[in-house]
DNA sequence: TATGAATGAGTATTCATTCAT
DNA sequence: TATGAATGAATACTCATTCAT
């Protein structure tokens, strides 16, 4: 018993120092950007050496994956809360939709995090089948909302899955937008733009 | 007389060897992403030493901003290649819509290279301004057909606008689903809904 | 206590280290003269890796400051050592005097070292303002012997100054000339003159 | 004769040239100091290839080398000027040592050169034994007038010399110090202290 | 668990010089 | 005489990672 209680304790020791290690992380890619964010640099803020680091995580890119996957753990959070306020299914739509834009929109390094894993920008081998795996689960739940509030309006399973899509490439098209300043040479404000796709979507299931 | 020949094939020689290291960057961002395409390896590629390319280009960023250069000039062409074929403006909104995404959709590494410019974007150097300003100005210029179809179409000015801004950035974000596989954990293609898209705005015009 | 022990123990590896690769700078000064002198080939010379040096220094000028630094701490030294042999304030004063040109006569590397902070000085970048005041200051008390001796003769302060500089300056020049080799020209002997020139400025102030 | 002369139009035409480039290239060590004076930035100021360059001049070192000959002869005009202006031989001295201290004190890059030059700063063979000499016998010759005046003041040719030397070495010194910027630590002006120190030495002459 | 030390591969860019044309 | 093209060596410095301690 008392050897399990001294395991338990090193294990929540041991989590304690990951997060700390995290959270270092995430103030380096929140000031630094992606490429600031080097091991050297995390370690430093992390008050360790780079080494210990190693005792922690795999490599870099761990801690990249990891970094994401809290990152997409918040974006759920943001959304079910924005969720929680509403009354109508609709409404639920909307504002679903809409904390998926304002999460990025307002934390840009996440959006940043978010391509640059999402995409090839890891050599030797990406997150690893496993992690991909669940980054995928965690992205999809918190998606989940937008569809059950799709299918709340009327929509069928299939039809609710593809407005889900639609307005994850909507919004990941504007913000993409958006942060190249690429946005502006049309005059236009990616948030208004958002919202207006996302009122069509709303108008066209409630007629459709 | 002979002389201007010679300094014209002298011209014609150097602009070759200029467009043999352009394909080689290619290669390069094909085989090894943004990340490996370093000078040394292009110039590995091309089969020159690294110094040699500073013959030729005054920069990596003058290479890379070439290369997407002449990138957004065959996205160009191929638009209005696609416009060129129809005959109504609803059918010329929609088929400038779906070569963006399909120039997108089968080359791949040209929206490895956008994306480049949102990753530059995010710290806003990379290329330089005034790069960064013909590459706005090249890139307005091939959407231009979608504005003006919708214009034909009965948009005003500015709905015009929003309209382009609209289709690309729904193209994007589902070229960026497609291009990372987060789509098919949908089950839903991308280019379907890339043509339901730009489908319901068609309507939306004629209907509005 | 035994962790103490073992920091200390620590400490005096690295320090020794650290004084290894400083002599194997001074031993690439000495062979490639100032300009040979990268970090490459004193990391060779000190059977290093580049990279492994930025473990002990912060840059290549860290590098030369430190070794400046030891080369001008022991020019005090000598000076120092010759002043303590001597008993009256004329003596001290040419002892001094003589001390500062054999060191350099006898040392012509430290000599290059020390008119590298010429060449650095021309636009005033060099060695950085911190470390650069640091080695006025140590010239400055290498120097202090002369000033010292001169006010024991005499001397109001502002005299002493000015002959301190005066002495240097001479020194210097002779050696510039001797070291390059163009004193030769004139058949004479620069220690020779150096003396003369000190018994002069003693008789001025015995004088004076 | 024909053939003649036109080989001396050749001949003056690329002398010219010659010159047209080391114009240049005085500019460029002006403006750049010795660091920035490299071989294609002199090319470029003379509107040249930097191929170009060496059917004119071996080396970049030759090139150097020539502009530090142009540099002594230019000294050596200025010290004779200051010289006729005069009548006495201890005004022809001060003249002298006066004119040698503040060509440099003006033109900070000639010293630069002078020392870059004089000292090992060129690797692989120094300037050639040839030039050197030269080298020697253009300084020996501008350095003449303080000869000349000490002798006129009653100096035996091997004090004058030695006096020679010595005005030398201290304004070189002084310079050193001065430019170093190492100097106003003492709080004393350069120019005061050569002053100072010819006074004397004519003093000493006149009185021995 | 953590460190200090070290590595080896990598970065973009500059340099003086050469050579075919 | 001059150029465009090319080279090879060099520059200081950064990186993720490893390993003995």
């Amino acid at each position: 018993m008392a050897g399990a209680q001294r395991l338990e304790r090193k294990q929540a020791v041991s989590d304690h120092k990951r997060s700390l290690i995290l959270d270092a992380a995430r103030r380096v890619f929140e000031q630094e950007g992606l490429d600031g964010a080097s091991l050297r640099a995390i370690a430093a803020e992390a008050g360790y050496t780079p080494a210990a680091l190693y005792f922690h995580f795999d490599s870099k890119e761990a801690i990249y994956a990891e970094v994401l996957r809290v990152s997409v753990a918040r974006l759920r959070e943001e959304i079910e809360r924005a969720v929680a306020k509403t009354r109508s299914p609709a409404e639920k739509l909307r504002a679903a939709a809409m904390a998926f834009f304002d999460f990025y929109a307002s934390n840009p390094r996440d959006l940043d995090l978010g391509f640059y894993l999402f995409r090839g920008g890891m050599k030797p081998h990406g997150l690893g089948k496993e992690r991909d795996k669940q980054l995928n689960a965690a992205l999809a739940s918190a998606l989940q909302s937008i569809s059950d509030a799709a299918e709340e309006l009327g929509a069928k399973k299939e039809e609710a899955r593809m407005l889900t899509v639609d307005t994850f490439a909507h919004a990941a098209g504007l913000l993409l937008l958006a942060h190249t300043h690429r946005i502006r040479m049309f005059g236009a404000s990616a948030r208004d733009l958002m919202a207006r796709y996302i009122a069509d979507r709303i108008d066209q299931l409630k007629s459709g």
